[in-house]
RNA sequence: GCGGGCGUGGCGGAACCGGUAGACGCACGGGACUUAAAAUCCCGGGGCCGCGAGCCAUGCGGGUUCGAUCCCCGCCGCCCGCACCA
């Protein structure tokens, strides 16, 4: 029995690819475009699954969209600056530049051996100068549109990275890649205006309706839009005041205290003078950093002996309030201060709880009695009755919110305000292997722009890795400079980028890899821009997609293109995944280290018990990875791609199996002799398909033609694994199809042809082998997508159920044309449902047409 | 705690807009081919029992409907995001 000689076929079809340069695309605005993407990797030297799921993904939507009539862009390149560049340095004593790029030429090799539609010619790599030169310009350019700035503050430091971190990059508390729990420092650092765009990136998300609804969810949730006031608390026996903000404005005369952060300037200014309090701050200030303990820490509060003087202490609210600084008090949200309503507020409740501070109702749950009603574990809320508040009373709390702003304004105590949790975006860190910012500062004139003929401000090669901090800041020269501006000696910035600004325009350069004076052609951001499908992990929900969304927005403010939103269409896939298992000393054992034995359990190779453990996503921590390229040598390209979309639905986790694998080997191979045993049977290529002259010709006729109109939506809908489950069934229509005439004959060739074009997008090495054994010429690659021929898309007959009381008691077999009436008559005289009726009258008879009957008694 | 998602055979999953639950595959059982095995091909299959013209089945309990995996209410379980955001 032949077998697929998939090694030698797979290496034949991507060298022809590139030969015949297929996958090549340029400007063309006289047809429409398809811009397909896949987030591009981190070069760590290996492809994992992750990464040929995700490829495999955008192969057949960029595959698919060239075959009906798009021209489509389908780049690939390399997050190049990074971290794990520097670890290696350190542990082996490569240099970043010379490990990154081996790296990538590894990476290269084996995403080649994938056999993606790809345009190689418009490879990037974001640690090339002529990648970064270009973001050091545009950075310059938001400088100059106040869109960067710099500022001391305080930051996320990461003890085992030695850099800072921005806020997103903080998981509970620990850097999100080494997992250290952060520390507080203050330091100068620059600066993204991202918050100049909260409110645009916010509005903007309700068109996004091609993201996935949790997506934009969780990006509306971390922008974190909230309504209110900003509100004046003057101080009693002093000249200054506080400014406070809040949701509930409508709460005012509940007050009965104010808080301050510990880290509010009035309580610096306080603490100088009160031995007491500074060591108040400084448990606090310590809890903050050891992150768990937020978790159980209690409302504690320090009272300053100061008192601020209510603003409403002339419409009955209470005259004036004790001023504590208070342990969950944040400075970096709103004002850092905050009036306490505890009758409203489960936290101010128990802050007064415990501080015996009174706690008075102002609102009224609805129904409540405004004479009894108190307030005991829980404070209220929810939506109610304004009450004990002078001009607000007998409002809905919506109402007295609005009321209560206009009166604030009008008096000049406050006003109307939103807040926003999204902070600016600290792009500062301390390390060699990234885009330095292109900056210098110097002693008379402050910070000095690089000027533009200097660009780009490459890294210094000869740098020492051998103590912990920044090579670049101890380098012995780099970063002496003369001051572009008086010429006086000065000082380089030794900060990197964050490399999520590398990723935040990638996508853009892809349009004009080649241009060397800007990042890109006008001319190609408008014609491809934006991203039609973008395609990556769940992860990046945040970070990643709304760094890119600003820059966007930012490059478009300084001129650099006409766009808002870089992705159209968003695709969020699921994990590769894989069982875990341990040995009796719970050690992590690899999957091929674990077999099953006579018995069925899992075993080690010596024989020990092995003991599975959960199904979670690869990793090298647990041991549980399967290295793609051993997969894609041992089964070949096609078949690691069939595997990755079948059975799981994409967006869902896809738990890897050497069974999954296995069956999809197989089926690669049935396809394969399916057209070796049936090609002697066929007439030559180019033979019309012809009329079916008996049943099994038109079922067959009917199949492929229906295959087709199912398989086109599946893919469509990204239903990735109902494609394979549809052209599988088709599969099994046509082995089943014994030809017997010369139109029987010539039908089998159109089923097979439509069969192999089918499956082109998944299987596109197999697919194009098979194209040619029937005859073809031009490659399958470039050639048109099946069309359905709607003629043959419709059943000659139905087979629809026949309820009786909504139970299911027979079936009958129409034509999809019959009447209601005639449809009624068949099942009612069907034997089935006449035992059912047991001689009942029915009431009713309820008819969808091709659907279903249903006899009610 | 808040927000979101998901619960369907032994397993991954199908089921369009409320209309025959379990497509397709994996694993399994039986058979064919073979000296034998592998490979391949064919057949079978949700559960129960008295094996039928039966009953029960989409996490659990209710409801709406002629009819519910699908809509509504209340539980239970798992997953993800945020986490003192005033």
């Amino acid at each position: 029995m032949s077998r697929y000689p998939f090694r030698a076929t797979e290496q034949k079809w991507q060298r022809i690819w590139e030969e015949r340069r297929c996958f090549e695309s340029v400007t063309d605005p006289s047809r429409p475009k398809y811009y397909v993407l896949e987030m591009f990797p981190y070069p760590s030297g290996r492809i994992h699954m992750g990464h040929v799921r995700n490829y495999t993904l955008g192969d057949v939507v960029a595959r698919l969209k060239r075959r009906t009539g798009y021209n489509v862009l389908h780049p690939m390149g390399w997050d190049a600056f990074g971290l794990p560049a520097e670890n290696a340095a350190l542990e082996k004593g490569v240099h970043p530049a010379d490990w990154t790029w081996s790296n990538i030429a590894e990476m290269r090799a084996q995403i080649k051996s994938m056999g993606c539609s790809l345009d190689w010619k418009r490879e990037i790599a974001t640690c090339d100068p002529s990648y970064y030169r270009h973001e050091q310009a545009m950075f310059l350019d938001m400088l100059e549109r106040g869109l960067v700035y710099r500022k001391e503050g305080w930051v996320n430091w990461d003890p085992v990275e030695q850099t800072v971190l921005a806020n997103e990059q903080v998981i509970d508390g620990r850097g999100w890649r080494s997992g250290a729990p952060v520390e507080r420092r203050k330091l100068a650092q620059w600066f993204f205006r991202i918050t100049a765009y909260a409110e645009e990136l916010l509005a903007a998300l309700d068109r996004l309706d091609r993201w996935p609804e949790k997506v934009r969810l969780m990006q509306k949730n971390w922008i974190g839009r909230s309504e209110g006031a900003r509100v004046r608390f003057p101080l009693l026996g002093r000249t200054d005041h506080l400014e406070v903000f809040t949701t509930r404005p409508d709460t005012l005369w509940g007050a009965s205290f104010v808080a301050i952060a510990p880290d509010h300037p009035l309580t610096r200014e306080l603490l100088e003078r009160d031995p007491q309090l500074a060591a108040f701050v400084e448990d606090c200030l310590r809890i903050a950093a050891s992150e768990e303990a937020l978790e159980k820490a209690e409302k504690r509060g320090y009272d300053t002996g100061l008192r601020a003087r209510h603003p409403l202490a002339d419409y009955g609210a209470p005259s004036d309030l004790p001023i504590y600084v208070a342990n969950f008090v944040l400075m970096d949200y709103g004002t850092g201060a905050i009036f306490g309503c505890p009758a409203h507020d489960q936290r101010d409740l128990e802050f007064a709880r415990r501080y015996g501070l009174p706690v008075r109702p102002v609102v009224l749950p609805p129904g409540a009695d405004p004479t009894s009603f108190t307030i005991g574990e829980e404070a209220f809320t929810g939506d109610g009755t304004v009450f004990h508040s002078a001009f607000l009373d007998g409002l809905p709390v919506a109402e007295a919110k609005k009321r209560i702003i206009a009166f604030l304004e009008e008096h000049g105590l406050g006003r109307g305000e939103v807040t926003y949790r999204l902070r600016d975006w600290g792009v500062s860190r301390q390390r060699y292997w990234g885009c330095p910012i292109p900056v210098i500062h110097c002693e008379s004139c402050g910070i000095v722009p690089v000027p533009r003929d200097q660009l780009p401000v490459t890294l210094p090669y000869d740098v020492d890795f051998s103590k912990p901090g920044n090579p670049l800041d101890r380098h012995p020269t780099w970063k002496y400079v003369d001051c572009p501006r008086c010429g006086r000696p000065a000082r380089r910035e030794t900060d990197t980028f964050d490399t999520f600004v590398e990723s935040s325009w990638y996508f853009a350069r892809y349009c004009s890899p080649d241009v060397t004076d800007a990042p890109f052609r006008r001319r190609d951001v408008d014609y491809w821009l934006p991203v039609d499908q973008y395609i990556g992990g769940v992860e990046h929900a945040v970070l990643h997609l709304l760094y890119a969304r600003f820059f966007t927005r930012a490059m478009r403010d300084c001129g650099y293109l006409d766009l808002d939103e870089p992705f159209l269409g968003l695709f969020t896939q699921g994990m590769v995944t894989h069982l875990t298992f341990r040995d009796e000393r719970g050690r992590w054992l690899q999957p091929d280290e674990v077999r099953r034995d006579e018995h069925g359990r899992w075993v080690t190779l010596d024989g020990r018990p092995a003991i599975p453990g959960r199904v979670e996503k690869m990793s090298k921590s647990k041991k549980n990875v399967v290295d793609p390229q051993r997969i894609i040598e041992a089964y070949g390209a096609d078949t690691a791609r069939l595997f990755m979309l079948s059975d799981s639905p994409p967006e869902r986790d896809l738990e890897w199996t050497e069974a999954g694998i296995d069956g999809a080997f197989r089926y690669i191979n049935r396809l394969w002799r399916l057209v070796e045993e049936r090609l002697p049977l066929l007439p030559p290529v180019g033979t019309p398909p012809g009329e079916p002259g008996n049943e099994a010709e038109a079922a067959l006729k009917r199949l492929v033609h229906r295959s087709i109109r199912r398989v086109t939506e599946a893919f469509e809908r990204f239903h990735f694994n109902k494609a394979v489950a549809l052209v599988r069934e088709f599969t099994n229509g046509i082995e089943a199809f014994e030809p017997a005439t010369a139109p029987g004959r010539a039908l089998l060739r159109e089923a097979l042809e439509t069969l192999v074009a089918l499956i082109e997008p998944m299987v596109p090495h197999l697919a194009e082998e098979l194209w040619q054994k029937l005859g073809h010429q031009r490659l399958l690659a470039e050639s048109p997508w099946p069309v359905a021929d709607p003629a043959w898309t419709r059943e000659e007959t139905v087979r629809l159920a026949v309820q009786v009381n909504g139970k299911r008691r027979a079936e009958i077999e129409v034509t999809p044309d019959a009447s209601e009436d005639e449809m009624r008559e068949i099942a009612l005289a069907d034997p089935a449902v006449q035992r059912a009726l047991a001689g009942r009258e029915p009431k009713r008879v309820i008819v969808v047409p091709g659907r279903i009957v249903n006899v009610v008694v």
